[in-house]
DNA sequence: AACACCCGTTTCGTCTGGTGGAATGTCCGC
DNA sequence: GCGGACATTCCACCAGACGAAACGGGTGTT
């Protein structure tokens, strides 16, 4: 139809299909078969179809009582994900700016990954030539990066030791990959509030990160300051500690009261 | 696939394209087709027509930038639109049971419609031969329903007006369409703090409702209590009217503060 | 009780239009 | 300027999406 002459790549079935997922998610109620066919007049034994793949996908689900498709729990699951995801981003941008703007370094924001790691959802470059470039969805191990110590110093003592039972990756000639020293560090991050990390998991590289928690008091993400090495003397690294702290606690407060899961 | 094994109504392109959805929004960043195409092991040129569609219907927005994929506004709001519903639904409910338990008569829950109306998105009925029974996802006329007077009650003067220069439906011999007079009685719901009606929108049955309000205290929703006439004494009523307050500014209450727009 | 009706489900032959390999265009990095 | 990686376009084929019609179960009506 007009569509298809518009942009030739429109693949009706799926077109239509998401026509219908709206339909049913933007009433207020569940719909019948007959009444969705009718109202979008598509064929009943298409809709049919539609109906029985999104519900299969369960993006629906099919109340059998009366027959009806409501919002399935699929749908729901993903949509609380972006969201969260995306409220932590839309309160995070400005305070990342506002660092970056202090030390004139590349800012992370990372959250804790399915299979024990980090991924960058974020990330904010400094204005130098020399600078530390991550790309947003990279994932890095735990226990390498200043990111993910911060995360692991902060996450129940259960979860903490089941990481670190798995085979820890040695990233550079530098990773601390020695389980009892690893834990003697993640205590003194709890102790800080932050995390540091010397050249583990990138040669020449430093970075010190600080939790962002969840209203549990849990890490869910973190923040970060990455650096050359030459250009983050331990005191400038003391300092962005404590100024990540007060940034990742921000962001926490507004987290916890803006948008509580 | 094996899918189709199971049920042979599933229809291919719409699976994939959902697969595709869903890949993208679970990952916390954007992604290519490439990317997207070897994941899902999906050649690229469905991958991107999919993709196509997807954008075009706004699930999905395209980055130009570095041609990547992330989550697009049409998602979102829909997202937005069911997870608000979702709450009012799952806060309101136990406070309903409440209701029906004091006064065993059916109990109603409803939202403003887009044409001026209002919708049940949830019901709560009695244990009684004799009930009023409505079905989710009806509408119903803002004047002649104390659930739409309630909300007419406390909405801003404009919008008020606008609903009532529109003609208004007479739905029984007792439906009030005079201007005039609904505003009068609009003035004495917005200083009760509940509406009633009796016989106004079907003959014979009578309603108390109660505003639920957002944050900036427009209403956007309405819980009401509705029984046969002969049931519902004056006295009765104004006790239903006092209960359904407090009940409403419960709900109020729990929506702003757990679960801010 | 028999009937009519409505709705969801199933079947099946047709032929649309979705498919994917290959060709083309385009943009970077070397 | 060249090579490679990527998005985009083209095209011929045929899988599989489509929808009319038939089916069956449930509900309300006479």
């Amino acid at each position: 139809m007009a569509d298809k002459r518009v942009n030739p790549y429109i693949v009706q079935p799926v077109m239509k299909a998401l026509k219908v997922l709206e339909l049913v998610a933007e009433r207020g109620h569940d719909l019948s078969l007959t009444a969705i066919s009718k109202r979008l007049s598509i064929p009943k034994t298409t809709t049919f179809r539609y109906l029985q793949t999104l519900t299969g996908a369960g993006f629906l689900v099919h109340d059998s009582r009366n027959d009806c498709y409501g919002i399935g729990p699929r749908f729901r699951t993903i949509a609380k994900a972006d969201t969260s995801l995306h409220n932590l981003r839309s309160i995070a941008r400005p305070l990342m700016l506002e660092l970056v703007g202090e030390f004139n370094e590349t800012v992370n924001l990372a959250i804790r990954g399915e299979g024990g790691n980090v991924v960058y959802v974020d990330i904010v470059e400094a204005n130098r030539s020399l600078r530390i470039q991550g790309r947003v969805g990279d994932r890095h191990p735990m226990h390498s990066t200043a990111l993910g110590k911060a995360i692991l110093g902060f996450v129940p003592a259960a979860e903490q030791r089941s990481y670190l039972d798995q085979p820890l990756m040695e990233m550079t000639g530098r990773t601390l990959i020695d389980k009892s020293y690893i834990e003697r560090q993640l205590r003194e991050v709890a102790k800080l509030g932050y995390a540091t990390e010397q050249g583990e998991n990138e040669d020449g590289a430093m970075c010190v990160a600080a939790p962002i928690l969840d209203e549990t008091a849990r890490a869910i993400a973190a923040v970060s300051v990455s650096a050359p090495l030459q250009r983050m003397p331990r005191s400038l690294a003391a300092t962005a500690g404590l100024r990540l702290v007060g940034i990742a606690q921000r962001i926490t407060t507004q987290l916890v009261n803006e948008y509580p899961v």
